[in-house]
DNA sequence: CAGTGGTCTAGACCACGCG
DNA sequence: GCGTGGTCTAGACCACTGG
């Protein structure tokens, strides 16, 4: 036997996804009609079905009225130039706000302070020594409703205590790159790290996600002229979320590409 | 209950892994062990290391001399921007290798031409109509031997109808973003989306990916600044990739990142 | 209540690959 | 050979939720 049973009943009902004759949303035949249908005992048909699970096509619902489904993919996207423009006109959350709701969704955010002690990994970044502390300002990102992101930002200890208002538990009406900048740290590059992986416990809690669904990391350092300043890292919901980013001439690019004209 | 059973048992053994007493590349005790362990029937066992492969943190090896074993997380590198300068001095093949091997790696290619009916998705972003033909330069890349990435790049026929070298069977030498200026049609700007999401069984195949683990997609259009003028999608294995992307001040941002420096 | 998926058990046979 | 994981079966009890 070349492919294993619960393989090949994965792959005809992956066809039937695919052909539409599956349409998103509907229901899959519960387990025992597939039990029946392919002769195969009930762990077989999980086994089969928790295949399409992992690979975010289908999910499992409990319950009288549950069962398998097509999953919608609804897919937001972000700007990464858009969304921390050192010379913005606004915060960093009004802009993500806009951009939700440019594209027929409802944005909405929760916002948290703590501090914290940096691990190795983000401390490299901030070129400063593991362990050492850091203000960690989360924001917690809502699309119509569902979790859609998190964005941890954090920033040195010292440089919160010089700009104060890093410590304020409530948002930062003009947006923290602005406020950095008009207290004489204006931030001059950035490096963008991007990354896919699957979500840890805590992130498929936080964020809500099925099993099989991965995660996209944007990790941004940004840097002033005499340091690191901060670093952001946003852990993006993979089966909600895509990120955009341009380069060349914006006129070119505007003129090519409908949804970026606006603004 | 609060927690099922098998959840515990991948609790337990992912905090030994995260505490390190369980250290990369070291075999976890056999199924009949943690059977005898937890006091579990070896499909619960079965259920609770499924959870850390779809984390991606453990692999499975069948065989006398397999077993359970942490895996190991090589992150290659890899740089939006050096990838495919306009004025660049060599091609993008060229490029991507010197950048593997800068990291200490050995880098090989596969090349392919074949001729492809567009999707809806790649028709819209070359604004031609869907399933009218393109080419498609396919670069399989390995890195040590392992599949890493897949680099499909995309041209619209009347392009390549122009420029005749697009449906050689072989590498460009001077690359192809280089020979597409040379005959008027140099790229004036880029349109880049990040993806993060499970891969097709035949990525998984192409890619030799563990269950469990994603991919990342990058898909780049390139402008001309009178038309789309080609698409990239490269398939990354999320476990062994990272794409890294820089704005603003060169200089600021190689000052602080040391393997930035060179080049 | 009835039917969904969630969890768990106790077995079985197989393919693989080192000794 | 023999121990590893890969697949498969046949059953069981549970939590949840709409009718």
């Amino acid at each position: 036997m070349p492919l294993p049973k619960y393989r090949q009943i994965a792959d005809e009902i992956r066809q039937q996804i695919k052909s539409g004759r599956l349409a998103v949303g509907q229901r899959l035949p519960t387990e025992p009609q597939l039990q029946q249908q392919y002769d195969a005992s009930r762990n077989t048909v999980r086994d089969a079905t928790a295949v399409l699970v992992n690979e975010g096509l289908i999910e499992r619902v409990p319950g009288r009225s549950g069962g398998m489904m097509v999953r919608e993919k609804v897919t937001l996207t972000f700007h990464a130039h858009r969304a921390e423009m050192p010379a913005g006109p606004r915060a960093e959350t009004d802009a993500w706000r806009s951009e939700v709701e440019r594209q027929g969704y409802e944005a909405s955010q929760q916002f948290q302070l703590t501090i914290e002690e940096l691990s190795t990994d983000l401390a490299e970044r901030l070129l400063v020594e593991p362990e050492s502390a850091a203000v960690l300002r989360r924001c917690v990102r809502y699309v119509n409703g569902q979790p859609s992101s998190v964005q941890d930002t954090y920033y040195p200890m010292d440089l919160a205590n010089e700009v104060r208002e890093l410590l304020s538990p409530r948002d930062i009406p003009q947006g923290t790159t602005r406020l950095l900048a008009e207290r004489g740290h204006s931030q001059v590059g950035y490096y963008d790290e991007y990354i896919s992986r699957m979500p840890t416990p805590e992130e498929a809690t936080l964020l809500g996600l099925q099993l099989g669904t991965p995660v996209l990391l944007f990790i941004r350092t940004g840097y002033t002229s005499k340091r690191p300043a901060r670093v952001s890292v946003t852990v993006f919901a993979g089966d909600r979320n895509r990120i955009v980013s341009t380069h060349g001439d914006p006129v070119v690019i505007a003129k090519f590409r409908q949804e970026e004209a606006s603004e």
